[in-house]
DNA sequence: CATGAATGAGAATTCATTCAT
DNA sequence: AATGAATGAATTCTCATTCAT
């Protein structure tokens, strides 16, 4: 009873770890990866600077944390979605809007991915792309799975647009006051709006929203 | 003799301003704004750091240099479309296909708006937001305008989808091998049919491309 | 049983105490004092760090426990040789070939008084290097004790060379790799012979081996 | 001659590189590589942090300056020895005898040697016990060209013998109080006629001195 | 007693900016 | 004006030691 490795001890560890991630998530988030340090997130998490480095190798460490974690969330988003919506339109539309709103409910994370990159090595720098990389490839390969369906061009090209319309869309709304912008839900309709319209053929039946 | 002597130094002076500016330009857009460092750019300009303060007042200076300009020369390709396209959904689509082109052929520039600008006071990254800002401000206002010819359920969050898709589908291309990548042209046309679409009414007539 | 358990409990806390000591000789020998952080023994000895601080003062206290061990062994190896060896030529040139021989069959050990000491606070700086005085000062008395055996100038000065022959030789032999080093026993006597020659009349008989 | 590169200059920039390199060769001789912080250098040679780090890439280049200087030094003046005695066990002896008294004129620089090596990298480790193992190794090679004329058993471990008797009294007598211990000339004489002895055929006349 | 998480001082190194020449 | 050496604050990371459990 005296040594025993307890669960508590166990949990308060894990605890730590999440206060610092999530600290640094918030800060990466807002400032960056280069402007945050590694004291701005102990102070933050009145936390020392050798606790941080118990639970991470490195200030990248923390940051491929962060987006290992943030890019599991995105894809059992995505995945939940995809389950659920037989209708390829649907599907598509449906997955960017749940996309927006699970990203406008975890803002900071949202942010990590949006704000900056720079001051990564290279493997870290290709993990934050990838993320994006792979929604706008999914999306390219389900229009180019149902070309019938849709009235697009060229489809990667068509995929990229849709990812970024849907995420300067959000950035623009992470950015405004939260006391007087318009509710998340409402944003994520009209951006699956305009994402559906892009895509649709012209005969489609207008979207009714 | 006197005077034509500070012509000639006039001249080189500012040959040396542009120059220390285009090389942080270059940088700026390859490694983000804090991982850029003075000693780079004066190196690589080959010039001397006292020189570099003669021209800038600090590091955050040739940024918002950098800034002012790349607003300018957006600012004067959309006014030079806009005078040249009557119809609204033409001046809309060509307005931010010749963004597109503009910036394919600048792209160093065109990665300050993007990569990053963490690191910088808040002014200045007000400043760079702005310049994005900007342009949907006036895709918005121009939806709005004619409200009859365009189907958008919200003109904000349209403006700044149309904005944000023409910027990824950009961003992709540039991190794209120059070699092998599709020409600049077919992209941004087909970024234009994109955002055509998405804003078009349903019994609009079909792009032709 | 109670008391029992006392002298288990005992024999443990000794066996762990050695542990920790002959983990720390070894890393000591290996990277110096310095380099030698207490993790290190720590994890080596799959002991805690808490438990280290039970059995020793500090980092540096072991260090000192290595050392005063290594002095006793020595001191054991030199007076056994001494009341072996009536002749006094027979009797330093044993002793060093012993001494040698001793340090070769402890590498780890050997290398403490070698590798380095620096970091160390002046007492145990003193501690280190009074090993290593204190067999040249032994030589000396004894060079001094029978002068009419031994051709040497200066017993002090010829009492320092022997040592530091014997170190030296020894140190590059340790460097060597092991599989096709020669056989320990074989430097020591040729160094040995070569101390010898060094401190014999010139009238004496040249060493046979 | 306003911001001509001067001589001037040039000298007060190389004044400056020494007086760091002499500051860390005596603070590297003193408490050893790992002990000596750049922090101390700076404070010695009262200069900046920056500074330092203009003239050296780091701290590992300051001591493989020292290293390489000392190197080429102890080759000057072994060449020099080589080129002036013919008698073969004279320029054995001198030629160490010469080393001796340089080190014991740059006594700051051969405690770079003599101290320590530990948390060196490995190419400087090597560096620096190349030093020793070269002279060891042309002592080695100098007594295997002339076998006739010395009576050692292994020419590698005398010779090794020969360098570490040197060495340990040159580092005896570097502790000593310099007010009161032997003259070097005195001390490099005495270790000269031990190595001498150790190396001389029996039937050799003894040294005279 | 044992454990190992926590602390924080201190080390190496970089870089924006100033200033003597 | 131009130069580039100098400065020192700030950053990342390590490690001896302590202490709550």
């Amino acid at each position: 009873m005296v040594y025993r490795k307890t669960e508590a001890t166990e949990g308060r560890k894990q605890a730590k770890r999440r206060l610092f991630l999530d600290t640094a998530i918030k800060l990466f988030g807002k400032h960056g990866y280069l402007a945050t340090t590694v004291p701005m997130i102990v102070t933050e998490a009145k936390g020392s600077t050798g606790s941080f480095y118990m639970y991470f190798r490195n200030k990248e460490d923390v940051f491929n944390s962060a987006l290992e974690e943030l890019g599991q969330a995105i894809e059992a988003v995505l995945t939940n979605v995809r389950n659920m919506q037989p209708d390829p339109m649907q599907r598509i539309a449906k997955g960017l809007e749940a996309l927006f709103l699970y990203l406008a409910k975890n803002p900071e994370q949202a942010r990590i991915l949006i704000v900056e990159s720079s001051g990564l090595s290279p493997e870290s720098l290709q993990a934050s792309r990838a993320i994006l990389r792979k929604q706008a490839d999914e999306v390219r390969q389900f229009l180019e799975s149902a070309p019938a369906q849709f009235d697009v061009g060229n489809a990667t090209i068509a995929a990229r647009c849709l990812v970024g319309a849907t995420y300067e869309a959000l950035y623009c709304w992470l950015e405004e006051d939260p006391n007087s912008r318009m509710p998340a839900a409402d944003v994520a309709r009209a951006v699956a709006r305009f994402n559906t319209q892009a895509i649709r053929k012209a005969s489609a039946k207008p979207n009714r929203s």
